[in-house]
DNA sequence: CCTCTCATGTAAGACGTTACATGATTCA
DNA sequence: TGAATCATGTAACGTCTTACATGAGAGG
């Protein structure tokens, strides 16, 4: 499971506590992963009994007492050998709005081009973050430095891709979306 | 659900049954999205019951009789609803090999370049099938068309990336890759 | 006073993957 | 004879999301 393995590395850094994980995650891989805390505090649970973590509780007025995890060496063994598995496969897009975006030909080209505005609007909005955050990662060495150019690269590509889209969905007439029907039924 | 609508979407180009779909998908968005019949066959059954699609068992002597679904009127109803549904945000590349790729820097040099190599010999496959399936595509339509693109345009992108990748991880000493603990301690 | 952030957790359900069971036909 | 393809399905498990419950402190 990746999310335990995401864990178990941020815990080589340092001692953290499930509510910092989630906000470290967000922020530095937030455009790659999302997560939760129904994923973050049963893993650590699970993590704590299978020997790979531990927890100090660190308890302060008032507040909910923080518990800090730290990882083990069994912990670090189990990373070490995750992080050298094999390959399984290169990236799928499971993205909704491709989904859609597939089958536009059954609905109006309006509500089409309407929707691909929508998207690029999203895509200008993470752009900037992403430009933003880009300052952050620049000095976090040379993998976390690569990552953050690849969600560059992707988000700016994707909008050149719905740019492009967009215009030649414009152009086309209603009517020129072939029948895909046809097309299909050949195989 | 996204595998509900898919199956929306390719029964109003023609009739199929669960295996037919299965492999349809898997030629036309195997390079974005993974199926399998443990979602399939219980989706239609659902999907039979809420009247979306119509069963229609046609026997064949041996082999087991295929069961034929169509698309209803509530269910092209419902297939219009969801694609003009709002947008649900971008992309997430939840990649197990990127997730791995930040963590290089507490594994060896010489392990994070064998699994890079890896990683672009699986792209480079992979760009070779897409360019052949972009042939079929082009008869699609401008949406299916697009979305092929995309997806060759990812090959392409993700393929240079991981080659420059590679280059700068080489070039660097082993000891070079700067103590993240530090940096990543501030926030 | 109200909202935001900090902080921990659970429960239910939705979604996805893997492995298995079955069996005929086709092709090498 | 053996492997691949066609064809349908289920069970168990793993993973992810959503919504809820709780409560203190800080700042406007």
């Amino acid at each position: 499971m990746s999310v335990r393995h995401a864990i178990l590395g941020l815990l080589h850094y340092q001692d953290m506590h499930g509510y910092r994980i989630k906000r470290h995650m967000e922020q530095h891989f937030g455009h790659m992963w999302s997560i939760n805390y129904g994923q973050i505090y049963p893993n650590l649970k699970k993590m704590e009994e299978q020997g790979l973590v531990t927890k100090k509780e660190v308890a302060r007025a008032g507040t909910p007492s923080r518990k800090l995890y730290s990882i083990t060496a069994a912990g670090k063994e189990a990373f070490a050998e995750w992080l050298v598995s094999d390959p399984h496969g290169t990236m799928l897009l499971r993205d909704p709005f491709l989904l859609r975006f597939v089958f536009f030909g059954f609905g109006s080209k309006d509500r089409a081009l309407k929707l691909v505005d929508e998207q690029i609007a999203l895509y200008e909005t993470q752009l900037e973050k992403r430009r933003e955050n880009m300052r952050r990662w620049q000095r976090q060495g040379i993998y976390v430095r690569q990552m953050g150019e690849l969600g560059l690269l992707l988000n700016e590509m994707v909008l050149d891709w719905l740019k492009r889209s967009r215009k030649e969905i414009a152009e086309s007439a209603d009517g020129e979306v072939p029948n895909q029907l046809m097309e299909l039924s050949l195989d």
